[in-house]
DNA sequence: AATGCGGGGAC
DNA sequence: GTCCCAGCATT
């Protein structure tokens, strides 16, 4: 059991190797609170190199919790598209809106206050409160868990939210005793606890214990595969390893198996222009851009009487093969036409922003691509939304 | 406590 | 194929 284990003992050993070990990441070099915030929430279920290319790309469009409030919706779509959790920054940008009226633009330096912002939990609370702040709170992740489970063999589950409290409570008290918060005093029963906080990342002692213990999970005691303990600074201390557990911890309940939904997939356009249709607000992919579909696989025949119920006159259809997505808790089978129509009588952008009773958004394809968010579940697909169909060949 | 919510990389 | 990722909101 993790309470009755020796936590005193890793932490400098734990510090020390950060400090040689620590990867150079874009939000690590100025780590204002709103970058920190960003990239937490970006961090959220997201492995470090798919964040990193967002991460530049969203702060420089939107600098600070100011911009990020007046964001118009598609264009914040846009900015997260491919990243996932949708809602995430939906979140953001009311928790943005908050940081403008309440805390005059600033996040606040108080872990309570954080929490209670929009999209911001026990582990984001924490990770802002440290890393951008130094104050001594823990941030517990998956990472987190599974070193702090390995290391003292603990086979509970942990998956459980009691398990997940107790220690953040353990690790609150090894960071700051009984006496507070207080930044000043971090890890007070240490030695060499000021020597260390005058070599770690901008001098901030919580900050760089969380994020040591994120990345030993991340780089070295690795979720998939075997961790490379050879290279650990707790392989000493390891009872996993002592015990040889290490494959059977940490413990984590099975997830239920995925629901298999059909859907038939249309690239619907005209001589110049294809069809997209924005997703309901709420639920799957809420707010976002996609491609006309249907549920069921049909064949060429029933697509072609769908199309003309819908009120399309086709020209031509084309196969364009089955895809398979899958998300975390459903799979899409789809299988695609290609299907050209003669031009419906209005189009959307002419006849003054009014869409077409069914919904469907008339666009040219390059601003399909470039203006609407457009989730990769439709990737195999939307792909040859610039491609011409019948004898004209590929633009 | 259980469920919904994305997408991709490692094995 | 399986696992899981710097989780959170809602019910």
């Amino acid at each position: 059991m993790l309470k009755d284990y020796d936590l005193k003992q890793l932490v400098s050993p734990l510090l020390q190797w950060f400090l040689n070990h620590a990867r150079v990441l874009p939000w690590r070099e100025k780590p204002t609170p709103y970058r920190v915030w960003v990239s937490e929430i970006m961090l959220q279920q997201t492995r470090v190199e798919a964040v990193k290319p967002y991460f530049e790309r969203f702060t420089t469009a939107l600098p600070d919790a100011k911009a990020l409030a007046v964001c118009p919706e598609d264009e914040l779509l846009k900015l997260w598209e491919g990243l996932g959790y949708y809602n995430r920054v939906r979140n953001m940008q009311k928790a943005a809106v908050e940081v403008v009226e309440n805390y005059g633009g600033q996040l606040p330096a108080d872990y309570e206050k954080l929490l209670k912002l929009k999209g911001i939990g026990h582990y984001t609370a924490g990770a802002v409160a440290s890393i951008a702040y130094g104050i001594p709170v823990p941030a517990v992740d998956g990472n987190v868990l599974r070193v702090l489970t390995r290391v003292s063999a603990d086979d509970t589950d942990i998956m459980k939210q009691s398990f997940r409290n107790e220690m953040e409570k353990l690790l609150e008290k090894l960071m700051h005793g009984a006496d507070g918060r207080n930044e000043k005093n971090v890890f007070p029963w240490m030695e060499d606890a000021d020597d260390l906080r005058a070599k770690v990342y901008h001098q901030n002692l919580a900050g760089a214990f969380n994020q040591a213990l994120m990345e030993l999970g991340a780089t070295i005691c690795v979720p998939n595969g075997a961790p490379l303990c050879t290279e650990c600074p707790w392989k000493d201390f390891c009872e996993a390893k002592k015990q040889e557990l290490i494959g059977q911890i940490p413990v984590k309940s099975k997830a239920k198996p995925r629901k298999i939904e059909k859907k038939t997939v249309l690239i619907l356009r005209d001589d110049e222009k294809v069809a997209i249709r924005k997703r309901p607000a709420k639920g799957l992919l809420a707010g976002l851009y996609e491609l006309p579909n249907v549920e069921g696989n049909m064949g060429q025949e029933e697509v072609l009487s769908m199309v003309k119920e819908m009120g399309y006159a086709p020209i031509r259809i084309q196969p364009l093969g089955e895809a398979k997505h899958i998300f975390s808790h459903i799979e899409w089978h789809m299988t695609g036409y290609a299907v050209r129509v003669e031009e419906p009588e209005m189009h959307p952008q002419v006849q003054c922003e009014k869409n077409r009773a069914d919904g469907l958004l008339f666009v040219e394809a390059e601003d399909a691509k470039e203006k609407y968010a457009i989730p990769s579940a439709f990737a195999a697909y939307a792909k040859y939304m610039n491609i011409l169909l019948g004898n004209e060949k590929k633009a």
